[in-house]
DNA sequence: AAGTTTCGTTGCAACATATGCAACACCCAT
DNA sequence: ATGGGTGTTGCATATGTTGCAACGAAACTT
């Protein structure tokens, strides 16, 4: 752990909420502002950071390509995408596609029902990791160690009163869905939004990513939104088996 | 200039170009093997490095996070958006929109006409600067002494026959493009794909990204696709109102 | 199975480098 | 003019980073 890249890194998601100047960036590092000027100036030769017509800086133009090419990475995603695309097309509900890395769970898709443009709304964004359907079929797949591991060192936020109080009812969950070969989310993120979800494996059966369809209450009900569990699920093996049949052994 | 923070940082285009190891991440910085092991972790930890089962290391999807957050606080791109898909109602063609940033042009936004949802495949890569559209617009707004600098820095790939060949011809169409206020690209890219492009103004006058509409011959001729130059050029500039109108002075 | 190579990891001492300070330069407003 | 607000530079100190060498573990050979 480098002390001076830890700095220097901290300032990306600093300024991934919005511009800021070199004073706002030094305090919220915690040093002094010449010392900021000069990690800005290195992130800033990387094309990580730009700086804007009034000398505020924000992210840069190869961050974006960065990631770009990050994603293009992940081939699970170019596979399910049409996948996604139609299953959208046949229930008109938002679908999602996630995968977990480093003890976080991320949309790194997103098909939206009502306004095919507003894409990118919050994929990339770290999901409510103890309610979300996806989050719930990503963490079942791991050993049981895992599991304890991390819903041990989870925060339980009460975004409902159908959120996962504690450690002890996710690991309960967990394994209901780690047998059952689905998960849902009942409101337990927000209140009118519910969400069925069901596992992408690789070839070795491992769970690779996981796909959620979402609905307000006030188009579907729970039950309606259930009635396409076997749709879902049967998409998802759809993804799976194209996943390991055509990939090269070693991959995400 | 911070030695550390530019080896780490150096890692990661290292990386984009495909998973590799702590000896041949070593090798490629110069440094020692505990140096480069040190810097990952660092890396690691911010998410921006991720490591794969057979412990090599590739880019995290943490990246993609926040350069999907970055593009979310972009807001030209926000307030074009709806303009863009309105434009592309209309008539039924890729739309697209782009900055210029640091000698680059990247796309930032794009509605497409038969994949509404394969938006992601381009956004965020560099455009193809000597002959597209949009980057004709943009750099032909800079100053003259910058256009001649970045002119004979460039290449000049012919992509086909009718590719901007070298820098006086690059330099000739910018000075064209900068009086008409609006440009094209006739098959400079792709044989059978024309453009044609308009200007995004913010309050100084300044172009501060440029959108375009694309077609392929086989749906509409240039001279079909150049009646729709009025209604481009309406949409780029209500775009520059709303942005130049509702702003803080002061932004990119 | 034992030997051998390769790769990731750790502790440590020496050095290089990042740090905070203080002073300067600059712009805008009063 | 003058004051507060920026961003920027040179410098001495010491903090943090570096390479080394040695360890451990796993993979491959024999």
């Amino acid at each position: 752990m480098s002390q001076t890249v830890d700095r220097a890194l901290s300032i990306l998601p600093l300024l991934a909420q919005g511009p800021a100047d070199l004073g706002q960036v030094a305090e919220r590092l915690g040093v002094h502002k010449s010392t900021a000027l000069r990690l800005l100036r290195t992130l800033h030769e990387h094309g990580l950071v730009y700086r804007q017509e009034d000398q505020r800086y924000r992210l840069g133009a190869r961050l974006f390509a960065l990631a770009q090419e990050a994603v293009e990475n992940l081939d699970v995603r170019e596979i399910a995408h049409p996948h996604l695309v139609a299953l959208n097309d046949r229930c008109g509900h938002t679908v999602h596609l996630a995968v977990y890395e480093e003890q976080e769970v991320l949309y790194i898709d997103k098909v939206e029902s009502r306004y095919p443009v507003r894409m990118y709304s919050r994929i990339g964004k770290p999901v409510a990791i103890t309610v979300a359907a996806v989050a719930k079929l990503l963490l079942a797949d791991l050993t049981e160690p895992e599991r304890r591991a991390i819903a041990e060192k989870l925060d339980y936020p009460m975004y409902t009163s159908r959120s996962t109080p504690d450690a002890a009812a996710f690991l309960k969950e967990l394994a209901v869905v780690r047998e059952q070969g689905w998960a849902t989310d009942l409101g337990g993120h927000e209140e009118s939004i519910n969400c069925i979800g069901a596992p992408v494996r690789g070839a070795d059966g491992r769970v690779v990513a996981a796909m959620s369809v979402s609905a307000p209450n006030v188009v579907v009900t729970a039950e309606e939104l259930l009635t396409l569990l076997p749709l879902v699920r049967r998409t998802a093996e759809t993804i799976s088996r194209e996943y390991s049949g055509t990939n090269r052994p070693k991959k995400v």
